[in-house]
DNA sequence: CTGAAAGCGCTAACAT
DNA sequence: ATGTTAGCGCTTTCAG
């Protein structure tokens, strides 16, 4: 019963390819039979086919966006750039979530199947070894979403001059005794930010305590949790007098968790221990965290940009481009500047 | 370049049928003839083009899902659900998210398009008013989930019964003075908290404070922020004397917001101020809030459920079920009995 | 400017 | 069990 082209070509009795013309805004069609064809389209209630559409086009319309850890903060705030921007530029996107490094292939394939989608935004995870390989030529456009990777195009936060800034931060308020809990050594960004992290105290010809140095163990995020920061900070205390006087924590969530591991010793934020931490989520804000801010957003948008140019440069040689977080000063660190919190106050996303 | 079944066929030496049956484990081939097929296959690196299977399927085997909010957090947790649902039975999810109620109607056309999805998940709004007329027939699918609407499946938190358990734990505590802090009118959700607060007061006997009752004129997020519910909180100050002994609270992040208007000033919660709120977000345990915990992963499952269910008995009379938060106990409505965790029901219509 | 016809790659009904 | 054929609904030459 759905009706096609053939439907409304009898009925406006025009060929089904002056119909097809019409719809895709060929110049060569008569305004008057556009007219009747549209007249009866509307009236028949006809829509396209759009996998008709597809398969005749060889074209999709459609990204894949393959990312980890849904309820993390900075993936959903990624994904919203990514969202709006496909919207702008009228693609669908099709989410497929992973749960467990295992799933990355099924869904690799998936949208790397033709006629699937026509590019793929795939995040923070290293592709498999052997992936150029194993689909020579097969492959399709993809864009590394902070991640990276030699042979294709990618977007990546600079976590190793992040953390070296973080860790500056603290060091120019005048700790000497910098600590640091990090995320699991699997995701990237953790390990870039243990090398900026050692890289400044080394430039600061500051020493590296080894046990304020905790890294999580636990998969579940990747150790970017609340949980996964108490339990960090929990352990960092039983250093007792040797306890780090500031901590560099790699994400806002993980300080939360550390900080109430501190309040149950009595201990206080930045009195006791100087922290700075990485995202600037919402919640940022309500704990005075001071805290290296991602341009999440931006990178979504940015992803699907560099994608869609791929579409049309094909040969183009990879692109790389990076995002240097910003620092935003609040009390955590115990640098006092109550302007910088009003200025980041009420701040408006969307 | 793409190699077809055609491809496949002639090299193994057989007709493409064969090929196809093979393809979709049609027990009508011989296991040598299937061995055949698939080594060339392999060989040739061969992978079935999902439109054009879609197109002579007349299915996508893909599912839409607009839904607003994309940062809220309640909507991520009941995507993840989706998500993993989707990912179980073998649907693609494309993702539609509304910034803006003008956006509905061109993500619902395109959802509706043949051969786009199979199926769509409408999320939290309103649909059109003339919604089922505009399409008369020509609709597809479709479950609400977190709203209602009698001509299709739904799937919605009993929020006016919720309201009404989280205002009576109040009352049973011994408040009289009880307010309300709520999300903006225009939220499904939000009216219903309103209804069950006001009937919770009147069953208790209890007059409202017409004052103690704030609701959110942002339309961001609908209200549910902590920038909402921080400056709900400041405005419910203003009470001075006549102010709530208790509020209810239709988010944690706005309680949590609200909690830091009350700091500000001194006061303290519980023993200022008792709060209940809803949602249950990962901080709420870090604060201390006693919430109506909303099966929001659970309710994201179902609704895929549903939806399935639906495409295997399209004449079916719509069903509608319903989840009831569940009151989690903890500090800041004042009762200190975090043992004490009231039941969780579930009950189904149809 | 427009109609007819040849695909796009696959499924499914129909023979054999 | 397997090959053949007719679609699925649209785009895109190719004539005219």
């Amino acid at each position: 019963m759905p009706i096609t082209i053939y439907d409304i070509a009898r009925e406006a009795k025009v060929g089904i390819g002056t119909v097809s013309r019409v719809f895709n805004n060929n110049p060569n069609v008569t305004i008057e039979t556009r007219k009747k064809v549209l007249a009866v389209s509307k009236r028949l209630h006809y829509v396209p086919h759009a996998y008709a559409q597809g398969l005749a086009r060889k074209r999709t319309n459609t990204l894949a966006a393959i990312i980890p850890f849904f309820t993390n903060y900075f993936f959903i705030e990624v994904l919203k750039g990514v969202q709006d921007k496909c919207a702008a530029l009228g693609y669908d996107l099709i989410l497929y979530g992973i749960n467990h490094p295992s799933e990355v292939e099924p869904y690799l394939n998936k949208s790397i199947q033709r006629g699937r989608v026509d590019g793929i935004l795939y995040f923070s995870m290293k592709l498999p070894v052997d992936f150029a390989k194993r689909f020579h030529g097969v492959t399709k456009p993809l864009v590394l979403v902070d991640s990276f990777d030699e042979s294709c195009d990618s977007l990546f936060v600079e976590n190793l001059e992040a953390a070296k800034i973080a860790t500056g931060h603290l060091i120019s308020l005048g700790h000497q005794n910098v600590g640091l809990i990090d995320g699991n050594m699997s995701s990237f960004p953790a390990r870039q930010r243990l090398e900026g992290f050692k890289h400044a105290m080394a430039e600061a010809g500051l020493g590296i305590n080894e046990k304020a140095v905790v890294i999580s163990t636990t998969t579940k995020l990747d150790g970017f949790s609340r949980d996964a920061g108490y339990l960090a900070m929990k352990e960092m205390m039983t250093l007792g007098a040797a306890m780090p006087t500031a901590i560099v924590i790699s994400s806002d969530v993980q300080a939360i968790g550390a900080i109430s591991a501190l309040r149950e010793r009595g201990m206080k934020v930045p009195e006791d221990v100087a922290i700075v931490s990485f995202d600037d989520i919402e919640l940022a804000v309500h704990f005075g965290l001071t805290t290296m801010r991602q341009p999440m957003y931006e990178m979504g948008e940015l992803a699907v940009e560099k994608l869609v140019q791929r579409f049309e440069h094909p040969d183009a040689p990879p692109s790389h481009q990076t995002f240097l977080p910003r620092l935003v000063v609040r009390t955590s660190c115990g640098m006092n500047k109550p302007e910088t919190y009003i200025e980041n106050f009420l701040h408006t996303e969307n």
